[in-house]
DNA sequence: AATCAAATTAGAATTATTATAAATTGATAA
DNA sequence: TTATCAATTTATAATAATTCTAATTTGATT
């Protein structure tokens, strides 16, 4: 973790940005929850625990500020608020997420998948891919296991959606 | 068009929703605007057009009804709003788009090609695909050809974000 | 004409996010 | 050390999108 920390830092000197202490309790309540999908908010909160003086605007600016330097990806599932994400070091291209339509958790495929229609894509439309968004909703493996039973909370990878 | 808001009709009738006037005025503007990605107060507006005591609530509730029903598709390219797009009759899957990161332009794709990546991701993570998000955000065909002069905007398929 | 549920309207309320202005911090150089 | 300057943060206000609420209207049915 200290050295995902330290290598943040470097890319934020590179670009002469600091990492304060606000924006290195920001990061790390990211690399804390790597498998969820945080609202500001929800970093808000978990911020505060450890820099209880951090003020919400900041850590808008401090998400903001990585999701500029490829650090986290700013998602949006449709529900109001927007998600983040933190990349997998050395990941090339952003991963794809599975939402269950039942219980609402967020899974991630870390898998490429696309690269075929991509360039499918790059050569029929002639557009140069930057980026991608791959949401696939529906049933999720636990809900499909249990259907028949009335549970419908599942312990983890869950990210509740209004 | 007249048949389409027919089927509309029935669509809503089958469900014991009404097709009330201000619910016909805001399918006809869906239906006159197919190509763009309208926001729900873009929405409103067109429609104020042709029924001007409509209400931005209606709209809203409206296009959440159709949504429902799966007339229109709700979609978020992640500026901070919601647009509305009419499902094309008798797709079964959710078209993609292409948002080019110069001019903001948001093109459709009509063809499948997720359907090899989704029978992966059905039988690999057990996941029951109900439906699907792709957005590729790239330099659109118009960018690339205008590579070294400097006009920023084109006439058609505009839709600018934030 | 009476009735009842569904739908609409106007406006208030909420929620997420961004902007602003003043204060603080940190690095650098005199 | 102290002065200085830019970057950053804070608290708060402002904005923007969306949803809620209460009162009213509409439409179909008795």
């Amino acid at each position: 973790m200290e050295q995902r920390i330290e290598r943040i830092k470097k890319q934020l000197h590179s670009q002469s940005y600091k990492l304060t202490p606000q924006r290195e309790a920001t990061v790390r309540v990211l690399l804390e929850h790597e498998e969820d999908h945080l609202s500001a908010e929800d970093v808000y909160l978990l911020v505060k625990e450890k820099a209880p003086e951090i003020g919400l605007a900041t850590v808008y600016r401090t998400l903001e500020l990585l999701n500029e330097l490829e650090v986290v990806d700013k998602i949006n599932f449709g529900d109001g608020v927007s998600r983040y994400d933190l990349r997998k070091e050395g990941a090339d291209h952003f991963h794809h997420h599975l939402v269950c339509i039942e219980c609402g958790s967020v899974d991630e495929i870390q898998e490429d998948l696309l690269g075929d229609v991509e360039k499918v894509v790059e050569k029929d439309w002639n557009f140069k891919i930057k980026d991608h968004r791959l949401t696939f909703h529906g049933i999720c493996h636990r809900c499909q296991e249990e259907s028949g039973s009335n549970n419908k909370e599942h312990k983890e990878s869950n990210q509740h959606v209004r």
